[in-house]
DNA sequence: TTAAACTTTCAGAAATTACTGAAACTTCAG
DNA sequence: CTGAAGTTTCAGTAATTTCTGAAAGTTTAA
Protein backbone atom coordinates (compact mmCIF):
# COMPACT_ATOMS: atom_id res chain seq x y z
CA UNK A 1 0.00 0.00 0.00
CA UNK A 2 2.61 2.41 1.19
CA UNK A 3 4.66 1.86 -2.60
CA UNK A 4 1.50 2.88 -3.97
CA UNK A 5 0.92 6.11 -2.30
CA UNK A 6 4.66 6.90 -2.96
CA UNK A 7 4.83 5.47 -6.27
CA UNK A 8 3.46 8.40 -7.62
CA UNK A 9 5.67 10.89 -6.14
CA UNK A 10 8.66 8.47 -7.03
CA UNK A 11 7.82 8.66 -11.01
CA UNK A 12 4.96 6.20 -11.73
CA UNK A 13 1.59 5.61 -10.76
CA UNK A 14 0.12 3.62 -8.01
CA UNK A 15 -0.65 0.12 -9.06
CA UNK A 16 2.62 0.53 -11.02
CA UNK A 17 4.46 1.08 -7.19
CA UNK A 18 2.45 -1.68 -5.80
CA UNK A 19 3.25 -4.48 -8.70
CA UNK A 20 7.16 -3.00 -7.94
CA UNK A 21 6.86 -3.56 -4.06
CA UNK A 22 5.42 -6.87 -4.06
CA UNK A 23 7.84 -8.02 -6.48
CA UNK A 24 10.72 -6.62 -4.08
CA UNK A 25 8.94 -8.22 -1.03
CA UNK A 26 8.17 -11.47 -2.60
CA UNK A 27 10.82 -14.18 -2.65
CA UNK A 28 10.34 -15.95 -6.08
CA UNK A 29 9.08 -14.64 -9.11
CA UNK A 30 5.14 -13.86 -9.88
CA UNK A 31 3.12 -14.53 -12.76
CA UNK A 32 0.64 -11.74 -14.28
CA UNK A 33 -2.31 -13.37 -12.87
CA UNK A 34 -0.64 -13.75 -9.23
CA UNK A 35 0.07 -10.19 -9.16
CA UNK A 36 -3.34 -9.16 -10.35
CA UNK A 37 -4.95 -11.48 -7.73
CA UNK A 38 -2.31 -10.11 -4.91
CA UNK A 39 -3.37 -6.94 -5.61
CA UNK A 40 -6.87 -6.57 -6.90
CA UNK A 41 -6.21 -5.06 -9.98
CA UNK A 42 -6.79 -6.54 -14.09
CA UNK A 43 -4.65 -8.55 -15.82
CA UNK A 44 -4.12 -5.88 -18.31
CA UNK A 45 -3.30 -3.55 -15.62
CA UNK A 46 -0.65 -5.74 -14.76
CA UNK A 47 0.38 -5.93 -18.36
CA UNK A 48 0.33 -2.34 -18.36
CA UNK A 49 2.53 -2.03 -15.27
CA UNK A 50 5.23 -4.75 -16.64
CA UNK A 51 5.98 -2.47 -19.39
CA UNK A 52 6.25 0.58 -17.70
CA UNK A 53 8.95 -0.87 -15.23
CA UNK A 54 10.52 -2.62 -18.12
CA UNK A 55 10.89 0.91 -19.50
CA UNK A 56 12.49 1.82 -16.25
CA UNK A 57 14.76 -1.70 -16.43
CA UNK A 58 13.30 -2.57 -12.97
CA UNK A 59 12.01 -5.80 -13.53
CA UNK A 60 13.14 -9.27 -15.87
CA UNK A 61 10.89 -11.95 -16.92
CA UNK A 62 11.55 -15.28 -15.98
CA UNK A 63 10.14 -18.78 -17.64
CA UNK A 64 9.51 -21.75 -15.59
CA UNK A 65 10.03 -25.37 -17.18
CA UNK A 66 6.91 -26.70 -18.36
CA UNK A 67 5.27 -23.75 -18.17
CA UNK A 68 4.49 -21.05 -20.56
CA UNK A 69 3.54 -18.43 -18.24
CA UNK A 70 6.14 -15.21 -17.69
CA UNK A 71 7.32 -15.12 -14.36
CA UNK A 72 8.55 -11.64 -13.06
CA UNK A 73 11.31 -10.71 -10.61
CA UNK A 74 13.09 -7.50 -9.67
CA UNK A 75 16.15 -6.82 -11.88
CA UNK A 76 19.67 -6.36 -10.29
CA UNK A 77 20.02 -5.75 -6.55
CA UNK A 78 18.91 -3.08 -4.26
CA UNK A 79 21.52 -0.63 -5.26
CA UNK A 80 21.01 -1.42 -9.01
CA UNK A 81 17.38 -0.57 -8.31
CA UNK A 82 18.45 2.58 -6.60
CA UNK A 83 21.05 3.69 -9.67
CA UNK A 84 18.49 2.92 -12.15
CA UNK A 85 15.68 4.85 -10.73
CA UNK A 86 17.94 7.66 -10.41
CA UNK A 87 19.11 7.33 -13.51
CA UNK A 88 15.52 7.42 -15.28
CA UNK A 89 14.78 10.36 -13.44
CA UNK A 90 17.14 12.50 -14.45
CA UNK A 91 16.54 11.37 -18.04
CA UNK A 92 13.21 12.55 -17.80
CA UNK A 93 13.34 15.12 -15.12
CA UNK A 94 16.44 17.40 -16.31
CA UNK A 95 17.46 15.68 -19.56
CA UNK A 96 14.78 17.58 -21.74
CA UNK A 97 14.92 20.98 -19.62
CA UNK A 98 18.72 20.66 -20.11
CA UNK A 99 17.97 20.82 -24.15
CA UNK A 100 15.77 23.51 -23.65
CA UNK A 101 18.13 25.55 -21.79
CA UNK A 102 20.66 25.06 -24.30
CA UNK A 103 17.51 26.11 -27.27
CA UNK A 104 17.02 29.08 -25.12
CA UNK A 105 21.00 30.57 -24.79
CA UNK A 106 21.81 29.92 -28.43
CA UNK A 107 19.17 32.79 -29.59
CA UNK A 108 20.07 36.46 -29.15
CA UNK A 109 18.51 38.14 -26.86
CA UNK A 110 15.94 40.55 -28.04
CA UNK A 111 15.71 43.22 -25.46
CA UNK A 112 16.80 43.92 -21.52
CA UNK A 113 13.80 41.85 -20.52
CA UNK A 114 15.40 38.68 -22.34
CA UNK A 115 19.22 39.19 -21.42
CA UNK A 116 17.95 38.77 -18.22
CA UNK A 117 15.98 35.59 -18.63
CA UNK A 118 19.00 34.26 -20.19
CA UNK A 119 20.89 35.09 -17.52
CA UNK A 120 18.86 33.29 -14.76
CA UNK A 121 18.93 30.26 -18.09
CA UNK A 122 21.94 30.27 -17.94
CA UNK A 123 23.12 29.62 -13.98
CA UNK A 124 20.37 26.92 -14.28
CA UNK A 125 22.10 25.56 -16.93
CA UNK A 126 25.26 25.63 -15.59
CA UNK A 127 24.33 24.39 -12.06
CA UNK A 128 22.34 21.38 -13.76
CA UNK A 129 25.04 20.80 -16.04
CA UNK A 130 27.94 20.63 -13.39
CA UNK A 131 25.81 18.08 -11.16
CA UNK A 132 24.63 15.59 -13.43
CA UNK A 133 28.06 15.50 -14.88
CA UNK A 134 29.18 14.39 -11.27
CA UNK A 135 26.28 12.46 -10.81
CA UNK A 136 27.18 9.91 -13.60
CA UNK A 137 31.00 10.19 -12.56
CA UNK A 138 29.81 9.05 -8.96
CA UNK A 139 27.91 6.54 -10.67
CA UNK A 140 31.14 5.40 -12.37
CA UNK A 141 32.85 4.54 -9.69
CA UNK A 142 33.54 1.54 -7.90
CA UNK A 143 30.15 1.04 -4.90
CA UNK A 144 33.25 0.03 -2.43
CA UNK A 145 34.80 3.48 -3.03
CA UNK A 146 31.28 5.65 -3.18
CA UNK A 147 30.52 3.79 -0.13
CA UNK A 148 33.75 5.11 1.77
CA UNK A 149 33.45 8.59 0.40
CA UNK A 150 29.92 8.79 1.63
CA UNK A 151 30.21 7.49 4.94
CA UNK A 152 33.78 10.03 5.41
CA UNK A 153 30.65 12.57 4.87
CA UNK A 154 31.57 16.29 5.26
CA UNK A 155 35.28 15.40 6.78
CA UNK A 156 36.14 15.08 2.70
CA UNK A 157 36.49 18.92 2.82
CA UNK A 158 39.66 18.37 5.68
CA UNK A 159 41.23 15.45 3.01
CA UNK A 160 41.07 17.89 -0.29
CA UNK A 161 42.52 20.54 1.92
CA UNK A 162 45.12 18.18 2.75
CA UNK A 163 45.43 17.41 -0.73
CA UNK A 164 46.10 21.07 -1.45
CA UNK A 165 48.34 21.20 0.89
CA UNK A 166 50.47 18.32 -0.47
CA UNK A 167 50.56 19.50 -3.65
CA UNK A 168 51.48 22.86 -2.36
CA UNK B 1 5.05 26.25 -21.12
CA UNK B 2 8.46 23.88 -20.44
CA UNK B 3 8.23 25.01 -16.78
CA UNK B 4 4.62 23.55 -16.64
CA UNK B 5 5.50 20.61 -18.74
CA UNK B 6 8.34 20.06 -16.69
CA UNK B 7 6.33 21.28 -13.15
CA UNK B 8 4.38 17.48 -12.65
CA UNK B 9 7.55 15.99 -12.75
CA UNK B 10 9.51 18.20 -10.61
CA UNK B 11 6.70 17.93 -8.08
CA UNK B 12 4.14 20.16 -8.72
CA UNK B 13 1.48 20.96 -11.15
CA UNK B 14 1.21 22.53 -14.39
CA UNK B 15 0.43 25.92 -13.20
CA UNK B 16 2.45 25.96 -10.09
CA UNK B 17 5.61 25.64 -12.56
CA UNK B 18 5.25 27.86 -14.85
CA UNK B 19 4.01 30.77 -12.30
CA UNK B 20 7.44 29.98 -10.98
CA UNK B 21 9.14 29.67 -14.33
CA UNK B 22 7.57 33.16 -14.80
CA UNK B 23 9.14 34.78 -11.59
CA UNK B 24 12.59 33.08 -12.28
CA UNK B 25 12.67 34.72 -15.95
CA UNK B 26 11.16 37.89 -14.86
CA UNK B 27 13.74 40.50 -12.80
CA UNK B 28 10.73 42.64 -11.07
CA UNK B 29 8.13 41.27 -8.49
CA UNK B 30 5.11 40.94 -9.71
CA UNK B 31 1.45 40.92 -8.50
CA UNK B 32 -0.98 38.07 -8.34
CA UNK B 33 -2.79 39.86 -11.23
CA UNK B 34 0.14 40.14 -13.37
CA UNK B 35 0.62 36.36 -13.12
CA UNK B 36 -2.77 35.62 -13.84
CA UNK B 37 -2.98 37.64 -16.64
CA UNK B 38 0.67 36.30 -17.88
CA UNK B 39 -0.42 33.00 -17.85
CA UNK B 40 -4.00 33.08 -18.45
CA UNK B 41 -4.88 31.44 -15.50
CA UNK B 42 -7.60 32.50 -13.03
CA UNK B 43 -7.04 34.74 -9.92
CA UNK B 44 -7.94 31.75 -7.29
CA UNK B 45 -5.33 29.70 -8.72
CA UNK B 46 -2.35 31.67 -8.27
CA UNK B 47 -3.20 32.20 -5.20
CA UNK B 48 -3.45 28.48 -4.78
CA UNK B 49 -0.18 28.67 -6.43
CA UNK B 50 1.88 31.14 -4.68
CA UNK B 51 0.51 29.26 -1.63
CA UNK B 52 2.33 25.82 -2.88
CA UNK B 53 5.19 27.17 -3.60
CA UNK B 54 5.81 29.39 -0.49
CA UNK B 55 5.32 25.15 1.44
CA UNK B 56 8.25 24.66 -1.61
CA UNK B 57 9.99 28.17 0.41
CA UNK B 58 10.60 29.09 -3.29
CA UNK B 59 8.82 32.17 -3.22
CA UNK B 60 8.98 35.53 -0.91
CA UNK B 61 6.54 38.43 -0.99
CA UNK B 62 7.21 41.82 -1.34
CA UNK B 63 4.93 45.42 -0.66
CA UNK B 64 5.98 48.45 -2.54
CA UNK B 65 5.26 51.54 -1.07
CA UNK B 66 1.82 53.47 -1.41
CA UNK B 67 0.50 50.30 -2.68
CA UNK B 68 -1.57 47.85 -1.18
CA UNK B 69 -0.99 44.67 -3.62
CA UNK B 70 1.87 41.90 -2.82
CA UNK B 71 4.48 41.28 -5.18
CA UNK B 72 6.10 37.95 -5.56
CA UNK B 73 9.64 37.05 -6.38
CA UNK B 74 11.56 33.66 -6.05
CA UNK B 75 13.16 33.20 -2.41
CA UNK B 76 17.00 33.09 -2.76
CA UNK B 77 19.23 32.28 -5.50
CA UNK B 78 19.18 29.69 -7.99
CA UNK B 79 21.81 27.83 -5.45
CA UNK B 80 19.32 27.98 -3.25
CA UNK B 81 16.37 27.17 -4.96
CA UNK B 82 18.25 23.77 -6.24
CA UNK B 83 18.96 22.92 -2.33
CA UNK B 84 15.03 23.64 -1.23
CA UNK B 85 13.68 21.54 -4.13
CA UNK B 86 15.98 18.87 -3.16
CA UNK B 87 15.36 19.05 0.66
CA UNK B 88 11.86 19.34 0.37
CA UNK B 89 11.67 16.56 -2.30
CA UNK B 90 13.89 14.56 0.27
CA UNK B 91 10.76 15.17 2.45
CA UNK B 92 8.14 14.09 0.63
CA UNK B 93 9.61 11.46 -1.45
CA UNK B 94 12.01 9.44 1.29
CA UNK B 95 11.36 10.44 4.96
CA UNK B 96 8.03 8.94 5.05
CA UNK B 97 8.90 5.47 3.17
CA UNK B 98 12.29 5.50 5.52
CA UNK B 99 9.48 6.13 8.93
CA UNK B 100 7.68 3.51 7.32
CA UNK B 101 10.29 0.86 6.98
CA UNK B 102 11.51 1.38 10.45
CA UNK B 103 8.57 1.20 11.15
CA UNK B 104 8.09 -2.59 9.77
CA UNK B 105 11.49 -3.30 10.67
CA UNK B 106 10.00 -3.49 14.31
CA UNK B 107 7.87 -5.91 14.15
CA UNK B 108 8.91 -9.79 14.45
CA UNK B 109 8.36 -11.53 11.50
CA UNK B 110 5.99 -14.64 11.97
CA UNK B 111 7.23 -16.70 9.09
CA UNK B 112 9.63 -17.26 6.58
CA UNK B 113 8.42 -15.15 3.67
CA UNK B 114 8.08 -11.92 6.19
CA UNK B 115 11.67 -12.74 6.94
CA UNK B 116 12.80 -12.23 3.50
CA UNK B 117 10.49 -9.50 3.02
CA UNK B 118 12.47 -7.61 6.26
CA UNK B 119 15.75 -8.48 4.72
CA UNK B 120 14.84 -6.49 1.55
CA UNK B 121 13.14 -3.91 3.44
CA UNK B 122 16.23 -3.60 5.72
CA UNK B 123 18.48 -3.17 2.79
CA UNK B 124 16.38 -0.15 1.49
CA UNK B 125 16.41 1.21 4.39
CA UNK B 126 19.99 1.13 4.70
CA UNK B 127 20.53 2.98 1.48
CA UNK B 128 18.30 5.35 1.91
CA UNK B 129 19.52 6.25 5.29
CA UNK B 130 23.39 6.17 4.16
CA UNK B 131 22.42 8.12 0.66
CA UNK B 132 20.23 11.08 2.60
CA UNK B 133 22.34 11.38 5.64
CA UNK B 134 25.17 12.08 2.86
CA UNK B 135 23.26 14.20 1.44
CA UNK B 136 22.49 16.17 4.66
CA UNK B 137 26.43 16.43 4.78
CA UNK B 138 27.06 17.84 1.68
CA UNK B 139 24.26 20.48 2.08
CA UNK B 140 26.48 21.25 5.06
CA UNK B 141 29.68 22.05 3.16
CA UNK B 142 30.27 25.49 1.81
CA UNK B 143 29.25 25.67 -1.81
CA UNK B 144 32.47 26.45 -2.82
CA UNK B 145 34.09 23.29 -0.71
CA UNK B 146 31.32 21.33 -2.71
CA UNK B 147 32.29 22.52 -5.87
CA UNK B 148 35.77 21.64 -5.41
CA UNK B 149 34.53 18.14 -4.89
CA UNK B 150 32.08 18.34 -7.99
CA UNK B 151 34.82 19.44 -10.40
CA UNK B 152 37.07 16.77 -9.25
CA UNK B 153 34.72 14.05 -9.68
CA UNK B 154 35.62 10.59 -9.77
CA UNK B 155 39.30 11.36 -9.37
CA UNK B 156 37.73 11.87 -5.76
CA UNK B 157 38.67 8.21 -5.81
CA UNK B 158 42.84 8.83 -5.75
CA UNK B 159 42.49 11.59 -3.27
CA UNK B 160 41.13 8.84 -1.27
CA UNK B 161 43.23 6.07 -1.35
CA UNK B 162 46.33 8.40 -1.05
CA UNK B 163 44.89 9.28 2.31
CA UNK B 164 44.47 5.97 3.35
CA UNK B 165 48.34 5.23 2.42
CA UNK B 166 49.28 8.20 4.32
CA UNK B 167 47.67 7.04 7.05
CA UNK B 168 49.19 3.57 6.77
C1' DT C 1 -2.70 -26.50 -38.76
C1' DT C 2 -5.15 -26.10 -34.81
C1' DA C 3 -6.46 -24.60 -30.50
C1' DA C 4 -5.27 -23.85 -25.82
C1' DA C 5 -2.79 -20.87 -22.98
C1' DC C 6 -1.04 -17.11 -22.52
C1' DT C 7 0.02 -11.66 -23.43
C1' DT C 8 -1.03 -7.11 -25.28
C1' DT C 9 -3.88 -3.44 -26.79
C1' DC C 10 -7.11 0.03 -26.48
C1' DA C 11 -11.86 2.27 -26.20
C1' DG C 12 -14.50 3.72 -22.79
C1' DA C 13 -15.54 4.12 -17.60
C1' DA C 14 -13.90 5.48 -13.18
C1' DA C 15 -10.99 7.97 -10.26
C1' DT C 16 -8.15 11.62 -9.41
C1' DT C 17 -6.36 16.08 -9.84
C1' DA C 18 -6.46 20.82 -11.29
C1' DC C 19 -8.99 25.11 -12.31
C1' DT C 20 -12.56 28.62 -12.12
C1' DG C 21 -15.12 32.19 -10.25
C1' DA C 22 -18.15 33.88 -6.95
C1' DA C 23 -18.49 34.54 -2.06
C1' DA C 24 -16.15 35.20 2.22
C1' DC C 25 -12.54 37.16 4.43
C1' DT C 26 -8.76 40.74 5.59
C1' DT C 27 -6.56 45.03 5.74
C1' DC C 28 -6.19 49.69 5.94
C1' DA C 29 -6.95 54.74 4.56
C1' DG C 30 -10.10 58.17 5.43
C1' DC D 1 -16.65 52.67 11.62
C1' DT D 2 -16.92 52.17 6.45
C1' DG D 3 -15.90 50.60 2.12
C1' DA D 4 -12.44 50.04 -1.38
C1' DA D 5 -8.74 47.22 -2.63
C1' DG D 6 -6.90 43.56 -2.07
C1' DT D 7 -6.42 38.02 -0.79
C1' DT D 8 -8.18 33.38 0.24
C1' DT D 9 -11.38 29.67 0.17
C1' DC D 10 -14.04 26.19 -1.73
C1' DA D 11 -18.02 24.00 -4.24
C1' DG D 12 -18.62 22.68 -8.60
C1' DT D 13 -16.74 21.82 -13.24
C1' DA D 14 -13.17 20.61 -16.44
C1' DA D 15 -9.15 18.14 -17.68
C1' DT D 16 -6.21 14.48 -17.04
C1' DT D 17 -4.79 10.15 -15.64
C1' DT D 18 -5.56 5.52 -14.49
C1' DC D 19 -8.03 1.17 -14.77
C1' DT D 20 -10.99 -2.36 -16.73
C1' DG D 21 -12.27 -5.98 -19.62
C1' DA D 22 -13.26 -7.65 -23.98
C1' DA D 23 -11.10 -8.35 -28.34
C1' DA D 24 -7.01 -9.02 -30.95
C1' DG D 25 -2.50 -10.90 -31.06
C1' DT D 26 1.18 -14.42 -30.08
C1' DT D 27 3.29 -18.69 -29.03
C1' DT D 28 3.78 -23.46 -28.82
C1' DA D 29 2.51 -28.41 -28.06
C1' DA D 30 0.45 -31.87 -30.42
Amino acid sequence: MHCGEMGSRWGFNRTVGQMYGLLIIHEEALSAVQISEALNISRGNVSMGIKELQSWRLVQVQHKPKDRKEYYSPAGSIWEMATRVFEERRKREVDPTLSLLRDNLLDEPANQKEVFAQKQMNEIHDLLETVTHWAGELQSMSPDNLNTLMKLGSGISKVISLKDKLIK
